[in-house]
RNA sequence: GCCCGGGUGGCGAAAUCGGUAGACGCAGCGGACUUAAAAUCCGCCGGUGGGAAACCGCCAUGCCGGUUCGAUUCCGGCUCCGGGCACCA
């Protein structure tokens, strides 16, 4: 035995002995129980980070947890390995992104292992091989057979200089990033997924989640964004002939206060009208400037252009001016809106800016209507009453509503309509580092599917993007090809697939990775649903929408049947470090908070911050993720080598509860470090007295000590389940002091069983010392297989309890009573205690309210 | 701009159903051990007023208001910070 900890020692023992018996391994059994635990795979982006470890760490966690709890758990790992930073390194190091991705993968891999997860490797899956990727293909082609895929045009960013399609990310305040030339938004071919057709199921069936968390599921809502409203058109004659411009409002009860209607810069209609007026023209072709991101649209001042032309009220008759306007989307609906400039906060500035009428055609009773600025309640529409409408004057909103819908109707103008905001998923990228779209252009048969048996389409691995595009447009090998339907001289289509494909069912394959035949098999219905899924907040919406969209084509398809992939979710929080700077010059210069000396006051209150190389002070902009630009990062392999891994996951699951934002502390690691060598001295120490006892012979003197740990097993079986493990950390602690307070008192049998539940406790946190303790301490052979202890509910027990007293709910003492003691004999006691009657002081008691076990108030 | 979440001591946090606010830890301060340092151990540790002290009072969970015998917890409004916004993953 080793008196001193040294975790680097116990690590490898531990490991290696796991290694040896394959602990890890996830079979197949039918009829044990079964607990798919997922954690959200990695990008290998060269070494693994914080958010990695604290990630896996949760994960298990609730691996071993639910191991020690009897079930069969499988937690595989994978690699996310297709993506754009791949193509950047790439382009910086001018090495192929296949070579740059597997060094990562191998370099992330030993990482992976030395943190000493629960892994069963040989499930290990990447999603750039063409093992993997072939599914990607094949399904793309059943969804063509089925029209969920289907091809027509979108909008890009489009840098002008390198002639390029931009990632948003690569677009820097409407510039591109390595050009600076201001970007366009230009309409290439692409290919989509219709999952709007899933739309009503994708909501409705965030029902059937209880397991994920509530603002996840109002995220998915709001982002799927059903609205119920009337879909109509203002009728217009073009040149000699009779059209209709279609708007979808969920304001029909306004329709009578329409001053304006507004079509997107795409438009027929600003396309028609810009033709003589060169003013409109230039002004349309600014509106397609700019990126096409949302966050930058719904920011930007709102501009607008008169083109002249007039479309017809369906209703009253009135000429209505058509405009142009910069905010208006072509991608939504028909690229039109109607303008009620008196009831919608955005028309309202727009007709101020541009001085079109505004008319108030809905009321609230007893608030005044203005001009002068919008108010809150002109959109309101749960107490409002229309006026200035005719014949509609009076209604409230759904009467008018339905009224409105249904005398358009009757004049052929429009019907009620159910729309979503969730819009079809493009799924082609301009990009060599993905999954190749399996299709073939050909000059006489179209664009032709590759047939399956020329499955997978091979991407080259030695390609090295410049920045000028697809590098495979310049790989004639990859390019010319036969057209499987006429035989004649034919394209490859050099798009490759978004990535997000490639992480919408990975989680079915770990279930069978090594099937060359087919998809998925009949391992699939054995795991599937994932029990547990982990990851980043910042998921919450795209990717896991995407896989509840792809598991239920697949199961339409008939490939699998759960309808739902994740059935809990646990959304970690980010891990955040102290951001520290100097201004120099114009620029800023950031230090990493390893490099920084905290100086504090003598109350321990920080009164300001040095750099640790030449003294002088540094500015702090508070505490943000940990990332390259801000220099606030910390290698988690450094911390390893010099901590361990156990102190590294330990710390990672005391310092915060999963949900929440993490604060990095190189200090809180200390903590834990030395927490950790608490445990390890203590088993030492203790060892001679407590490794020979059998039996669970207890005394009277024990009775303190194990209602303790009994108390704080309870309250961490509860915390683990409810996946805390903050606080489950925290009862290692406690249930460590009690021990230590105890030696000398308790029994040698006490202290065996308090130090039992403490490895156990610690175990699926720090699996590596309490492996190594819990065979040293003769508890058994293999940690693994032990099950989590259970609560003795005999040591919980008291006679007598502890409850508050109150003066009008105010602590003014406290009383002990028996267990059993009856609510009158309780009052009474109360109601004699020398401080609630001094605190009552002579005045009449109104009530007294017993809360068992707690409290008493008197009030008065 | 829109959607979602969060704010509790010097710091990370805890408080399970509305019932003793601050468990556990970090930092700090005081002490023991040591030639010394490190490590370890012991004690104190929200603010403020009164008191020599024991102790007693008042204030305090971002801000303002409400419900309640009682609010960190429920409701309304505000504010600041974080995540997402469809081609970063």
């Amino acid at each position: 035995m080793e008196a001193q900890y040294r975790p680097a020692d116990v690590e490898r023992s531990a490991q290696q002995a796991w290694e040896a018996s394959g602990a890890h391994r996830a079979v197949e059994t039918p009829g044990k129980p079964k607990y798919y635990c997922l954690s959200m795979f990695p990008y290998p982006s060269g070494k693994l980070h914080m958010g990695h470890v604290r990630n896996y760490t949760i994960g298990d966690v609730l691996t071993r947890f639910h191991r020690m709890r009897g079930y069969n758990v499988l937690q595989p790992m994978g690699w996310d390995a297709f993506g754009l930073p791949a193509e950047n390194a790439a382009m910086a190091n001018g090495v192929p992104p296949a070579k740059w991705t597997y060094d990562n993968i191998a370099y992330m891999k030993k990482q992976l292992k030395s943190l000493g997860f629960a892994l069963d490797w040989e499930r290990e899956l990447a999603t750039c091989r063409p093992e993997y990727y072939r599914w990607n293909q094949w399904l793309f082609l059943r969804m063509l057979e089925k029209g969920i895929a289907y091809r027509k045009t979108g909008v890009v960013n489009w840098d002008p200089v390198d002639q390029t399609v931009l990632a948003n990310e690569q677009v820097i305040d409407g510039r591109g990033w390595r050009t600076g030339a201001v970007v366009e938004k230009r309409e290439i071919p692409m290919y989509y997924l219709r999952i709007t057709d899933y739309a009503p199921e994708l909501l409705t069936a965030l029902d059937s989640l209880p397991g994920w968390p509530e603002r996840v599921k109002l995220m998915q809502a709001n982002w799927i964004g059903r609205s119920e409203g009337v879909n109509l058109a203002f009728p217009y004659t073009l040149e000699g002939e009779s059209k209709l411009l279609r708007v979808f409002t969920t304001r029909a009860d306004t329709l009578m206060g329409v001053t304006f209607a507004a079509v997107a810069a795409e438009h027929p209609l600003a396309t028609f009208a810009a033709r003589n007026n060169p003013p409109l023209a230039a002004f349309v072709e600014e509106c397609k400037q700019g990126s096409v991101m949302e966050a930058d649209m719904a920011t930007l001042d709102k501009k607008g252009m008169d083109t002249g032309l007039t479309v017809t009220h369906p209703l009253t008759g009135a000429e209505i001016p058509v405009w142009v306007g910069n905010y208006v989307l072509m991608g939504y609906g028909e690229g039109a809106v109607m303008g009620v400039p008196g009831h919608d906060e955005r028309d309202f500035a727009f007709a101020k800016k541009y001085g079109l009428p505004i008319v108030q055609v809905t009321e609230v009773p007893g608030k005044p209507f203005s001009l002068d600025g919008w108010q809150e309640w002109y959109a309101d529409k749960t107490s409002c009453r229309c006026v200035n409408s005719g014949k509609y004057d009076g209604l409230d909103y759904q009467a008018a509503v339905d009224a409105i819908a249904a005398d358009l109707g009757a004049k052929g103008y429009g019907e009620k309509q159910t729309t979503w905001r969730l819009r079809d998923w493009g799924i082609s990228r301009q990009r060599y580092w993905g999954t190749p779209i399996p299709l073939i252009h050909c000059d006489a048969c179209g664009d032709v599917p590759v047939p399956d048996d020329q499955l997978p389409v091979v991407l080259p691995e030695d390609c090295v993007p410049d920045g000028s595009g697809n590098p495979l447009r310049n790989r004639p090998d990859f390019l010319d090809v036969d057209c499987p339907k006429c035989g004649q001289p034919a394209r490859r289509e050099t798009d490759t697939m978004d990535t997000f494909v490639d992480s919408s069912w990975y989680y079915l394959r770990y279930a069978c990775p090594d099937n060359a035949a087919s998809m998925v098999d009949d391992r699939v219905p054995y795991w599937m649903p994932v029990d547990q899924y982990i990851g980043g907040i910042e998921h919450a919406i795209l990717h896991l929408l995407y896989s509840r969209f792809w598991t239920k084509v697949m199961r339409d398809l008939g490939l699998i049947t759960v309808d739902e992939p994740f059935a809990n979710l646990l959304t970690q929080g980010m891990v955040l470090n102290e951001i520290f700077f100097r201004k120099e010059g114009a620029r800023l210069v950031y230090f990493n908070p390893a490099d920084v000396e905290i100086r504090t006051d003598d109350k321990g209150a920080r009164i300001g911050a040095v750099l640790k190389r030449d003294g002088q002070p540094v500015e702090t902009s508070g505490i943000g993720t940990m990332s390259k630009s801000k220099n606030n990062g910390v290698d988690p392999q450094a911390l390893i080598e010099q901590y361990g891994a156990d102190t590294a996951r330990f710390f990672m699951m005391f310092t915060s509860p999963p949900e929440q934002t993490l604060e990095w502390s190189d200090s809180g690691v200390e903590g834990s470090y030395r927490f950790l060598r608490r445990v390890w001295v203590f088993a030492q120490e203790q060892s001679a007295t407590i490794g020979a006892v059998a039996g669970t012979t207890f005394t009277a003197a024990d009775a303190t000590l194990r209602r303790e740990v009994h108390t704080v097993l309870k309250q961490a079986t509860y915390d683990m389940e409810r996946k805390q493990f903050n606080t489950v950390a925290s009862a290692g602690m406690k249930i460590l002091n009690a021990l230590q307070d105890a030696v000398g008192t308790a029994s040698a049998a006490a202290l065996r069983e308090g130090t039992g539940i403490l490895l156990r406790v610690l175990y699926p946190v720090t699996p590596h010392l309490t492996h190594v303790l819990w065979s040293e301490l003769g508890f058994g052979s293999d940690i693994t297989v032990a099950p989590w202890p259970d609560v003795d509910a005999a040591a919980l027990d008291r006679s007598e309890i502890e409850l508050v007293l109150q003066v009008n709910g105010k602590l003014r003492g406290s009383i002990t009573v028996a267990k059993d003691a009856t609510r009158e004999a309780i009052e009474h006691l109360a109601l004699e205690n020398p401080n609630v009657q001094k605190f009552v002081d002579g005045q009449p008691v109104k009530k007294v309210v017993v809360v068992p076990g707690r409290l008493v108030n008197v009030v008065v």
